[in-house]
DNA sequence: AAAATGTTTTTTCACGATAAAAGACATTAC
DNA sequence: GTAATGTCTTTTATCGTGAAAAAACATTTT
């Protein structure tokens, strides 16, 4: 099979929805911009756009003829990379059934339950390594160190040191840096959450990620920054799987974040730093509590 | 090629040394503790020095026939990992030549030119990009972010910062712990390597990493003790590459491990963290003084 | 001549295949 | 009956290969 052509059938079914807004679409060059491929990609794009009399293409004419329908886009599920479905077949496995600590991890296996080479499985596994939950043994299996609470604790005593001296370093930006302009966008998106919170609590994770990832940009440090996909990984699956008192954690979690971007805004190391302390400590108790009870047995 | 034996190779040679010490050799499972390998290797080891006729084996008897030769041994070179070879070869590339911040690395070309395979050259990349120093651009190719000033300012930031907690976390270890007597070993080794510097100095190295390795394992943070592995790297190539001053400076750092034990045992956390800082910073210079003035300027 | 399109080359991504190494099972020795 | 040896099976490490995607080069259009 080699490869698939997932960033082709992503990049076309983002382009159709570009097809609404336009009676014509712009240059190859603009439209690899636009989607975040290559020319070569636009072009079989724009080929099937035409076979499929979505557009007249001649050169430089890409005359839109009707508006996409529900038959012209491929699946989503055809959409994805390899490394996001072994990602989520390996994080389903970890976190639904009994994934205990100490237990082994067989590429070949993993690769043929996932239906992949194991090549993909193996770079996978590399990859995943970062973020402490697996080790290798040299020439031979990896081992599952386990979602525990152990695991929780390191990870939260990481982030408390990172975003502290982070929000510092925010709090101590010149005043005419493009990041205070970032963080009042931020606060708007936060009031306008804050005030449909009943219907759009949801929504909160996604702002929880930019929000961080903003301040943490802000220590100017790639260690730093890098750490936070560690976190990000951590509380997205968190947040999947466990969706107990979901609206209320996020409901106090956005008027935490309100008190932290106002204690930045003060420009006020000390209120930073009691604005950050608190919510980090409210962050690390819903992570904890998430964590089940079995697991924390398992630290051993 | 499929696969080297250097596994194999790797283990003969150290069990060849182990020859030397008795007069028979332990059980397959015992030499393969011994050794790191599995039964399968230990007896490819044994059924080739039989061959050679450096013992006589008969299921549990295993009598050295006679001393290994120069001869016997396998060349050193066939005893690395593909993962060693590929290693070297990059940072040779990356240390020597002029390796500016932005240049694209072609995982094709370096293959070519190590001569292996893509895939082991990818899986080195991918290991490789948590030391920050390379990065992905997704379906593309890696870029080189330079071993810059500001490269080692951010390590040493994070350093500095895990150091001191772990120190820290050290000094409040009961006094029962199994570490103040690893600390107290290291000590005699410092002591003895300090009186003979003149001629052993180029042996601190190995001993630096021993000691910062024992104190960040205090922390019991998987985060912190991994974030060692960073330090090592980037300290095991300066040494290679940096030999200005090397017994001077070497001398220096010695005296302040010295210290800094002695701060450790006091239990004092006052007087842990002022050791602490006090070699933290001179190591920081040392770091910053070996990056040529070059590669200071391509930091934008 | 700058920027687009058309064409060709190179590189990345992923697979199956194969030897090395590990691991499991069966048998023998103490 | 425990622990070793002998044998067989499975897994890991690595390569060559081929399609997808990117990138480079050549040609045309404005």
């Amino acid at each position: 099979m080699s490869k698939s052509n997932n960033v082709y059938k992503d990049a076309f079914n983002r382009c159709l929805r570009l097809l609404d807004e336009s009676r014509s679409l712009p240059s190859e060059p603009e439209l690899g911009m636009l989607l975040g491929v290559s020319r070569t990609t636009v072009r079989s794009i724009l080929s099937r756009m035409e076979e499929t009399g979505l557009i007249a293409w001649n050169k430089r004419n890409k005359t839109v003829l009707r508006a996409p329908r529900s038959e012209d886009f491929f699946p989503e599920e055809e959409t994805d990379s390899l490394a996001e479905i072994i990602e989520r077949s390996f994080m389903r496995r970890l976190l639904a059934e009994g994934a205990e600590a100490g237990m082994q991890i067989n590429e070949l296996e993993l690769a043929r339950e996932i239906g992949v080479g194991t090549t993909s499985v193996r770079e996978f596994l590399i990859r995943f390594s970062r973020f402490g939950l697996i080790e290798k043994r040299r020439n031979s299996h990896w081992v599952l160190k386990g979602f525990t609470r152990a695991f929780a604790l390191e990870l939260t005593e990481i982030r408390e040191m990172f975003e502290l001296r982070s929000a510092a370093a925010f709090a101590a930006l010149p005043q005419d840096s493009a990041v205070w302009v970032d963080l009042d966008r931020l606060e708007v998106e936060h009031r306008r959450l804050a005030n449909e919170i009943a219907t759009r609590f949801n929504e909160f994770s996604e702002l929880d990620e930019r929000f961080h990832r903003l301040i943490h940009r802000a220590s100017h440090n790639r260690f730093i920054v890098d750490f936070y996909d560690v976190i990000a990984m951590i509380f997205h699956y968190h947040y999947q799987w466990n969706k107990a008192q979901e609206r209320q954690r996020n409901e106090v979690a956005v008027q935490e974040h309100l008190a932290y971007i106002a204690a930045l805004k003060s420009r006020d190391p000390a209120k930073v730093d009691i604005a950050c302390r608190k919510h980090l400590k409210s962050a690390r108790q819903t992570l904890l509590s998430s964590i089940p009870e079995g697991r924390q047995a398992q630290l051993a």
